[in-house]
DNA sequence: TCCCAAACTGAAGGATGCTTCACATATTAT
DNA sequence: ATAATATGTGAAGCATCCTTCAGTTTGGGA
């Protein structure tokens, strides 16, 4: 991501060898490994020097304190993840708005179950630090990514886009994360991304193909957007 | 709530003369005011304490563990939660489904707007626990109480309500905390409770009265629910 | 009034965690 | 081969924090 950390919070070096590349990567796939297996709680210093194979010290070379660590994991993470999304509305100008829906929907969600345990290992992370910017950051991309999208779309006629793209925006990432922190079955969890669609094509005017609850097509679009 | 708490993380005793009652009621206030001022990572015994006016040993006598203190102020919550929504549900059977609809919206929008700060203090604090069982018996009461709520609309014809039921808790549940989560402003905040309500009238089948964005009335009821 | 149980106190014990630094090892360039 | 730089080590210092407990104060019934 552009954003700059904030001072306190910057790296303390790049990897300029082959091998501390490799050890900065070794260092946050443990952090996500030690969050997952034991929470939050047990996010210590020590047990992610030892997962990861290296000594404390290594760590103490890259990261000032513990939470420039976090806080570069999350930034990667919503990196990747602002990136698929921009991948995804870039190829989807122009195209019919239902078809933008749909592929905006799976690409987020599938985002998130590709390493759904890494995203709630993330989501917990979070406390250790003010992630404040880095969201508003994420915000602020996917905004003008799909608003870019949303309002080059022939077939459809937005009053005031700024507010239907916040609502659209909201509603699709906040049903999915809440989605997500639910132990949902995976029945359920694929009914919803269905249902999901149906409303929001409903909420820009499209005629929904059956009542609410109604099995549904998957639509065939929801494949096709970016990786 | 009903969820008796698992022996760990139950509380040593309940108070017997108004003096305690009135220490109880301290710890669980400076809990939140400190988690407010300096986050979790502040949140500790000696600094509870010492905001609530009382030593460390009297929480101590409450509580076996900080665990326990944070487990009772969340099933607090959301017991206070479940109930207004239970109560909403209660009011509005029999009514159109667009009742429905809204009054659960402006419910749920108004308990995380009352104290915006409480539920983000206490959102925060969950890191600290584990929370799963109590937000899984949250959702069965919330779950239990919509479902009553929709099946007894006389306009609206659900081919599958449990999924229909889930598709709405979710949305409507999910988008509000998204929506407080960013840092939007208030105008925006107001516009997005409104197109929510939209959208979810335009799942059910229910003809919108305008494009998407466009500047809509205030749904009546949406005051109306019990609080 | 007297007494017992409830409520409260807060210094101290014990544990864990973060971070540093003096030193060791590996890689690259000359 | 040698110097210079990059990378890695881990015991120890320092800071907190959680939790206990022996003792004090308060409230209410007999």
């Amino acid at each position: 991501m552009a954003t700059a950390a904030p001072a306190s919070l910057a790296p303390r070096k790049r990897p300029r060898q082959a091998r501390s590349a490799a050890t900065l990567d070794a260092i946050f796939e443990a952090t996500i490994q030690v969050l997952l297996a034991d929470g939050t709680r047990a996010l210590t210093t020590t047990r992610v020097a030892e997962r990861a194979g290296v000594s404390v010290g290594t760590m103490y070379q890259y990261f000032p304190h513990k939470q420039s660590l976090i806080f570069a994991l999350n930034e990667r993470y919503l990196e990747v993840l602002a990136a698929k999304v921009e991948a995804t509305c870039r190829a989807q100008i122009g195209k019919p708005v239902g078809e933008m829906l749909a592929a905006l929907i799976a690409t987020y969600w599938r985002a998130k179950t590709e390493r759904a345990e890494v995203t709630r290992a993330l989501y917990r992370s979070v406390v250790e630090m003010d992630n404040e910017a880095l969201v508003e950051a994420f915000a602020r991309r996917v905004d003008a990514a799909t608003t870019a999208m949303l309002e080059s779309a022939p077939d459809a006629a937005f009053a005031n886009l700024p507010i239907a793209n916040l609502t659209l925006v909201t509603v699709i990432f906040g049903t999915i994360r809440n989605a997500f922190e639910r132990n949902l079955s995976e029945a359920a969890i694929e009914a919803l991304q269905v249902e999901l669609l149906a409303m929001c094509r409903a909420y820009v005017g499209l005629a929904q193909h059956s009542a609410p609850g109604q099995e549904r097509h998957q639509c065939r679009h929801s494949r096709e957007s970016a990786g």
